[in-house]
DNA sequence: AACGGTGTTCGGCAATACCGAACGGATATG
DNA sequence: CATATCCGTTCGGTATTGCCGAACACCGTT
């Protein structure tokens, strides 16, 4: 089976496996023998599992079929986590005014070692053409919120991040090297801000800054997103002081202190 | 131990437990005796069971102590299941834009067979002076969703509600009568939207209105809820007419058919 | 220094979670 | 129309494995 150093429940791991599938699924929802198939156990045992998933209410069963779709509970454990966590609480206001006075969907990430973790995000008005996870490590060099974290970092530790992901091209603009990073890390640290002018994905463009705790230490950094546009210059830096205001704001809410950003 | 009619796998329902358990704790997280006290299992037990919810993401250990807290999966499952839900991925939009034009917080709720269950809520900008969770069936009777639910509901199965609820109190405003809330919803028919007057709790106010799917039947209603100011009746008709702009919205996005509204 | 409180590890027993076969229904195929 | 093939479900039997309780190591306090 899995290799689990500690000791871990087996049935418990493969209910949560079960959760992933399915929520990974399509939109029309899993079946069970498909579900069966996928984890490689007999449709007997995962049928008590998904049974018991459904109970309370991290799935949900749609007839006919049944084909199993993720369920309420889901919605309201991440809501009541976000709750949980004092940063979301804090910047959420913080980022539903930034998100109306920008017109654009703001985002916050939490500094995981140099690694962004987008953790809470508000859309801004108008259809929403793109879709962030969030709750997962995403790669620093080509986003903005990594990359205002990264800047916040020594050399060393930023060759260290750069060494474990890789720098791995996601699109034609994407930093693939490291000096063309430090060269980038040294501009953010002039100007305040970090942008991401479409390096992750095609037609997208973000802005970002970092906030910090009441060490200096660097906790994250929030973002702006758009549609790639044609922006000059001097929209591009008023949008960079707009959400490096703010993100001092969070900083000042959390009782943070900004450190002084390294100039080389 | 618990009735459990069907089939299903009890070291899973234990770490649901534990998971709901965390979650509903405080932020400053839980100790495993605590835990273990809470559920009334051995501590290696739930030891190995938290380690696994650990390994997972649904939950994360804070040094020192151990103590645990929710973890970031949850916030990635509810922000995954949110996006598979159709109806949210069609509201959100409209909940923003009635957001920045109100500023207000607006909220969706599905009809649960006349109940409301809220899946997605958008704040307004300011400080959040209020927290209702998302994914749990509501009172009708006292929230303006409810209501404008129950409106679109026959006399029969408005009276099947009422009895299932209880129509308990919830503030001094609250309807707590079956012939005033049936005086309520005649009243609610007739202007199109339902209001919560501090009928849930003290000092908030919302308004409410319903939206429909392509039978004609309601799907559920979105609300806009604020604090309680002195408003004139014309501000709050005016609300109300906004409310149930962005809900027809809704209903045409959703290839919905708005019903004529029973009078009486 | 001895205590109550942690979290942790370990062995052993029995509960129980798994499997596979068999059933019933629905849909597709000849 | 009949046959075949999928589906979901139920049901025992077996042994896996998850549970318990005791013992350990650790810290803070008394």
């Amino acid at each position: 089976m899995a290799e689990v150093a500690p000791t871990q429940v087996g049935s418990v791991a493969r209910a949560l496996e079960l959760v992933e599938l399915v929520v990974g699924g399509s939109t029309e929802g899993m079946a069970l023998s498909e579900i069966a198939k996928a984890v490689g156990g007999s449709k007997s045992a995962v049928l008590a599992t998904l049974r018991t998933l459904v109970d309370f209410g991290y799935l949900r069963v749609v007839e006919p079929g049944p084909k199993y779709l993720p369920g309420m509970m889901l919605i309201r454990l991440g809501d009541l986590a976000a709750a949980h966590d004092p940063l979301i609480a804090v910047a959420r206001p913080i980022l539903t005014q930034l998100s109306e006075k920008s017109g654009l969907t703001i985002r916050v990430a939490r500094n995981d070692n140099g690694f962004p973790i987008f953790i809470d995000r508000v859309d801004g008005p108008g259809f929403v053409r793109f879709y962030t996870p969030l709750g997962v490590r995403e790669l620093p060099h080509v986003s903005s919120a990594g990359k205002a974290i990264l800047a916040e970092l020594s050399d060393e530790e930023i060759r260290s991040v750069a060494k474990e992901c890789g720098l791995v091209s996601r699109t034609k603009n994407s930093i693939t090297s490291f000096t063309g990073l430090k060269k980038e890390i040294d501009h953010i640290r002039q100007v305040g801000f970090a942008t991401d002018d479409e390096e992750d994905a095609q037609g997208i463009f973000c802005v970002g800054a970092a906030f910090f705790d009441h060490f200096g230490r660097c906790l994250g950094a929030i973002s702006a997103t758009g549609v790639k546009t044609d922006l000059t210059e001097e929209q591009v830096n008023n949008l960079g002081k707009l959400v490096i205001r703010y993100a001092d704001q969070l900083t000042k809410e959390l009782h943070g202190r900004k450190t002084v950003r390294r100039a080389i």
